[in-house]
DNA sequence: GCCGCCATACTTGTATGGTAGTCGACCAGT
DNA sequence: ACTGGTCGACTACCATACAAGTATGGCGGC
């Protein structure tokens, strides 16, 4: 993992410890880079950060609650399993609120709006024909962000947000899945355009669509990497890594 | 405040020290029984709990991101002056999910569902009965989130009840209101007995007004406690108490 | 060889010490 | 009387120490 240079740097910048600790190790299962059931020891991770054990433990408490880890006391903190029912739960949380939001939209956008939305298209097409997926992934979820901003109920996105991070994780795998940058991106087009006729029925027929496009995949995912996920709904006790004796875990 | 009798008995049941500190003072923001604005200082919670600061530190971050109170880094923490903006968006997610959810729930209902549902309109209409508004408080959260269950949405429900406790604020001020109990317990009983007639549009209706009468009275909530609310989007630094020094804040 | 016990090295939970920063009251100088 | 500077008390943040509990590897008895 990497040492995470200027930590002590960006302090300055009215962020402190823990909320920097909280955004990368967020960031870091969100993309897949700490895959699920991978074992997260407090004390490791301080030592990797260079902090004490204090923030990083109560960045960990955080993303428990988010259900990005699952913490078994005296055991060990594991990286959650992509679990059938949070996936659920999190699809049923952000249909309601951005298809709720798009319905208070159509009639309040304004030219800028469409023009912002627009841009970011642009962009999104633009990194499909990169095949730049990091790129990607943060312009669709600065398109929706703004999606749901101009609706007015842009306050609610964080929401959106946690609920997708959930899902976030077999969005990353279905990337591969042949031209499906293409399709998400087309079907971003078509709901802009939707928004912009002022036709509300078929723009919520398309968002909604859009954002079946990848839960209903989510099983083929599940075929292919069958470890990240969990059969059970309730988090599942995961075994630790045995027989770390031999090498040293610490690069210093 | 109380000294929490028998918190550490309650330890052996599974649950930990932040836990139950969490969850204790949750219940006491939510309850205004800590008025928005109220000081809470690590070093006296911890003294009053008779535990050390590091739960009631971690438990505080918690409450932070819920938005029930504010930290400011070496200032203070503050209980939370309800915001305009945190109202707002509360209503919405809240009314997007339970709409959600009824619009699934309706020809998924068992008898057994509409007979668990009317157990406690009745309940309710006892408690409102003996204006036992704390009993009345617990019965409207459970029937909601029963309604919720019943869709097969009920592990969404968290995220309801976490914007929710936003408006509990609000709606603990509107109680008091001429038959605020029985006009909520009566929108109660019509929406079960649409879902039971399986009349999608009309129940959707009756929930939709149901969830907004709250909302509509904030005004009037707001101009007879100006002080529980804040007139910024963005929270506000409140003043520290000043003059202290005569008596001693503790009572031991 | 197989099973059960035990020591040990880990884990998270809790308690406490030390630091930098902010506020508010007090006091000197105008 | 009023303003500016200083000082003290308080804050949350971070680091560290201790405690309680668990899983695992090895050993002894069978």
């Amino acid at each position: 993992m990497a040492p995470v240079e200027g930590l002590h740097a960006a302090r300055s910048r009215g962020r402190n410890t823990r909320q920097l600790v909280h955004e990368a190790l967020r960031s870091r299962i969100v993309s897949l880079e700490l895959e699920p059931g991978t074992a997260i020891s407090e004390n490791d991770l301080a030592a990797e950060l260079g902090v004490s054990r204090t923030p990083v433990r109560e960045s960990l408490i955080l993303l428990a609650d988010e259900g990005l880890v699952d913490i078994y006391p005296q055991m060990g903190t594991f990286v959650s399993r992509i679990r059938e029912r949070d996936v659920a739960s999190a699809q049923f949380i952000r249909e309601a609120l951005e298809r709720a939001a798009l319905r208070d939209a159509v009639g309040r956008t304004t030219e800028r709006d469409i023009a912002d939305l627009k841009a970011l298209l642009a962009a999104q097409e633009e990194a499909d024909r990169r095949t730049d997926r990091e790129g990607f992934f943060r312009l669709d979820e600065e398109f929706h962000a703004r999606l749901m901003a101009v609706s007015g109920h842009g306050s609610a996105w964080p929401v959106v947000s946690q609920a997708k991070a959930q899902l976030d994780r077999a969005r990353r795998l279905s990337l591969p899945l042949t031209a499906q940058m293409t399709r998400l991106v087309g079907q971003h087009r078509e709901i802009v355009e939707l928004l912009e006729a002022g036709d509300l029925d078929r723009a919520d027929e398309a968002l909604c669509s859009h954002l079946r496009l990848v839960f209903s995949d989510v099983e083929k995912i599940r075929a292919r990497h069958p470890e990240l996920f969990s059969d059970q709904d309730a988090p599942v006790r995961p075994r630790r890594e045995t027989a770390r004796r031999g090498g040293s875990r610490r690069e210093t």
